[in-house]
DNA sequence: CATGAATGAGAATTCATTCAT
DNA sequence: AATGAATGAATTCTCATTCAT
């Protein structure tokens, strides 16, 4: 369901795999301090401290290190936010593993989310459009709409419109994300509670 | 509360207004198209079918063009959402007011809330980020919060996280107009009654 | 030997006359304040307070406006310092006068001189380069070379290389005006002695 | 007093000693040729016959390229002046080898005036005015006004307007220099001899 | 006569990318 | 594997100039 290490590094010496990731983690950095706008192959030559050329040496071109930034990012996202959904047998721990461990992980690698925002709003004609973007969320793990719905199917929740409280709940999760690197006064444990106690709320009582 | 017409452009020429409005019309469609990163003026002049200076012409730089459509985007925002709250009485109805009136506004102008985004997280750095934003998300009428803690303070609320639950409302009606563009599948009426009903499931039933 | 009106405006309507002088006055204006690169028609026509485009209605283009300019400097300093020269009779009263009349004209308008090293340093190109700048020092009255011709020819002077003499003196009056504006410490009168004194010196004390 | 090499191009590769030099030669002739006005990137590209991005390589902007030109101008002019003076013994001598020296070297490499001139006049709002191209004219040699005065003290010379000789000495120099360009008459071996004995006859027998 | 609107040429500058070393 | 040097394309912006009104 999800792969533990990379699938397009097979190949690749040890060396090029270390500068891929040095060069990836860079840019995150810069990504996430600068925006995509101010991102240039110079400034993350520089924070990783190395040439800017040796970028393109490793990348063919900004679009698929931009692309090798995103992948790297998600699959971090689902390795591990899947591995919790995995362990948890009923939709309701699912759901609640689901968002706990997102919030958790994300919540706190601040620059990740920031990164990623910038990569799928700013930037996103350059990571193949909308076929991409909801893959970002749902990459590697079993999607919140999927746990809705198997947990309808099972009788375990209530009736209630699956697809769109699904998008509900995502949007709420990586809104408050989204959010949380500019706002030092957002809890993160607190929002966390609100979202699962909310999210229950609407899951068991249904209304339509 | 907010305006009905804008105040800055009282001086100009009418030829000058119906230009600034093609050229702000025109730059939407190119940032909701390609993303601020490919939005050069060269686009939006062959948009609008002008010359790239032309635009220079009419605003002083980038930065003056990117706050205009801003400010043409969150004003025909507020002018259509803040009537709507401003008419109905109870803080229920308010909720309800602001989240039909919105989402049938933004969501049958998708390209606003694309550019918006754009526009939103492209400016971080120059727009004092954080403050400007949740302007840009509530400019001109009451915020989803206050009419929350509103409805608490009358006892027409139950007692929920109110802070907490208003990212959870804003960011799900943002989230799915963010998403609404590049998803014919996604139904906007649907998604309306869905995420009121949801809501109300969470604000009269109190947990925590 | 010079003439009272200025020679191209013959058939110019009175209008014409007085716009282009007006136009003339505010490039003068611009030019000293700002220099050649930062003058451009929208800020002559700011100064003049009228439009930029009429600008070029009424000079075919930057560089007629530019000679204009130039013209209309040098008819003036003409005007006032040939006057002066053509009313002493002999050489040596016409040095005095040539000396005392030029730094005292210019002098007291230091724009004009600011304005005329713009045009023939900066903008030298515009002005149909090197046969005009001897011009801009002599036009329209007896040069200084010419006056120290006459003295030694008729003997009132004594023997001395009286081309580069010419030089020196010129270049010696003018390097004193062009510094005028921005040397509050300099002082008009003190230098006039000065120049004029050392000036007899060399031409009475022939050496070589 | 000054400096025989650079202090700034210590760290810099030889290849980029070497261009910068050569960009530095090229923006001088273009200056000399064209005008500051007429002076691009591009026209300095062509001439260098690299392209004009590579001289934004080089160099941070436009600026940091006038103000390398400028540097490298004044440099040599001190370089050979400055020396030829310390030489000198007595203030007579010295006066003798700072006019002789200046005009050969200047005289001899014509475009290197005219290109300083173009600075001097267009750079006047950033490089601080006047004390600035004062600097540029005496920058690492003892200057005229102080040969001037020293040789007042030491009673070498007769008693003048020391101040304002200083300006014509300077003025008649320089005003040469910069006509010499273009004027294929002018005789530098003779010019130097008559601003010598002029300047000698003005210091000698003193007049006021 | 005068203007506002519009344009095209050209400016500096940034940037991803290539290439020889 | 890595870099500095170099380039060409693209960007914003300025400006003189034209033209309809």
């Amino acid at each position: 369901m999800r792969s533990k290490s990379s699938t397009t590094n097979q190949e690749k010496s040890f060396i090029e795999q270390a500068r891929r990731a040095q060069i990836i983690d860079a840019t995150i950095s810069v990504l996430a301090e600068n925006g995509y706008v101010n991102t240039s192959f110079a400034k993350i030559g520089k924070k990783a401290d190395i040439s800017a050329s040796l970028i393109s040496y490793h990348f063919k071109n900004k679009d698929e290190l931009t692309e090798a930034v995103y992948n790297a990012i998600i699959q971090g996202r689902a390795d591990h936010v899947g591995a919790k959904i995995d362990e948890a047998k009923t939709a309701s721990d699912k759901l609640r593993a689901a968002l706990e461990a997102d919030l958790a992980y994300m919540g706190t690698r601040p620059q990740l989310f920031q990164a990623l925002v910038e990569i799928l709003f700013v930037a996103r004609s350059k990571i193949d459009a909308d076929s991409r973007r909801r893959d970002a969320i749902h990459a590697g793990f079993m999607p919140i709409a999927d746990i809705l719905k198997t947990g309808q199917a099972s009788g375990e929740f209530g009736d209630f419109d699956a697809f769109n409280v699904a998008i509900i709940i995502d949007s709420a999760r990586d809104g408050f994300l989204g959010q949380l690197a500019g706002h030092p006064e957002f809890n993160l444990e607190q929002f966390t509670k609100t979202l699962i106690s909310t999210t229950f709320a609407i899951i068991k009582k249904e209304q339509k």
